[in-house]
DNA sequence: AGACCATTAGGCCAAACGACCCATCGAAAT
DNA sequence: ATTTCGATGGGTCGTTTGGCCTAATGGTCT
């Protein structure tokens, strides 16, 4: 899990990166502040492997914030037009990465989990950095969840979504009862839960419930 | 249920309060556009009741497209750095609200009801449209969760974050594990599931998860 | 004053659930 | 070839859950 902290003095944009962040099974937002000395106290008080700086915020911008920020935390820097200007700015003052708002969530996602992984994306060439990037597309996924089987999966996907009791799981996945019993019991183990609405919940949080 | 088509160039901002906007539990993102004639090629195809528009987009600004909507969505804008002049132009184009990115979302998703609800906030001054969207900032409930009581409610976060057994939550809560069967009883008829785990799902759809 | 409702609590009971055993089969890995 | 493991199924047992019914208390609204 990567602990992420947002600083941009545009509400709309914090609140809502936040939540797609948070919906993504490997990051989660510990923190949205609105300018660069909250960013700096908020960290004091809250440690995050990676920040998400907007360059352009009143009460002097990010850049110089970043300079303070020191090993403690990575930061990525996002900016509404992208420039090499910009980039060299950044570079300077030790941020691991520049996008514009333009870019996609999914780069932003795969930008944070290789920068909470040591890489430095900013010194990369467009090409360099791209391959990274691809690299870094799916979420790593909680050591639990990877070891779930595919029935497993399946079984928690519809736990998610409402199918709750015995029969009606056995009923859509075509086996025993018991079989979906079993299924459970292995699940709830891997999951460290002890009953399906546990695992229900765990599910959703882990990415598992497909949205309807 | 106010379905929500958004259109908006950058995507991190795009897809962010997509997310955000869908974890209320009155509004419904049914598509994302980044662009003008994009937005008014997808209304024909997935009608909604509100669209939220930048005024800053390539290729002819948002500004006519709200002009080409007419009466079927009811447009609201949003810009970086709201101005008079924008307003202006927003106005005679016909769009019923303008705001500033900076805005925190509360005031979007009252603006997003007041609007859906037939309201013009961009004819009203400021002090009546900040009375107006104070009326609009709570969500409005899906019948059944609306008709909730407080201990209800209580019950239905706590199982949302994992506390589903009769005993734990009858510690939580300094009452009995009948009362609790009982509570439970009236929230799963309120809410038409059928046991906690189905639940705890409608209690996240709902937002009473508090996220921790 | 009376009606209504949220909150509390109890009893009863059938059904469902979870824990703990075990067994078979086939595919994949070694 | 042997082992490992996922998927399937079984049995048993004690606990939990959910449905249904009743009831006392205290607040609010009319």
């Amino acid at each position: 899990m990567i602990r992420v902290m947002i600083a941009d003095d545009h509400q709309l944009f914090a609140e809502g990166l936040s939540q797609a962040l948070n919906a993504l099974p490997d990051t989660r937002v510990v923190g949205v502040v609105d300018s660069g000395p909250a960013l700096e106290q908020a960290l004091n008080n809250q440690p995050a492997e990676v920040c998400i700086v907007d360059i352009e915020m009143p009460g002097g911008d990010g850049i110089e914030t970043i300079s303070n920020l020191g090993m403690r935390t990575k930061a990525i820097v996002v900016s509404m037009h992208a420039s090499d200007q910009q980039t060299e700015r950044a570079r300077e003052a030790g941020a691991k990465g520049l996008f514009s708002k333009g870019v996609p969530l999914t780069t932003l996602a795969a930008a944070i989990r290789a920068v909470a992984g040591g890489e430095n994306l900013i010194d990369l060439s467009p090409e360099a950095r791209d391959i990274l990037l691809e690299a870094n597309l799916q979420a790593q996924l909680d050591p639990g969840a990877a070891a779930l089987t595919p029935r497993e999966i399946e079984i928690l996907q519809l736990l998610a979504v409402g199918v709750s009791a015995t029969d009606e799981l056995a009923d859509r996945l075509y086996i025993s009862q018991k079989t979906v019993k079993n299924h459970l019991a292995s699940v709830f183990q891997k999951l460290a839960v002890s009953d399906r609405t546990q695992a229900a919940i765990e599910a959703i949080r882990l990415g598992l419930a497909r949205p309807q």
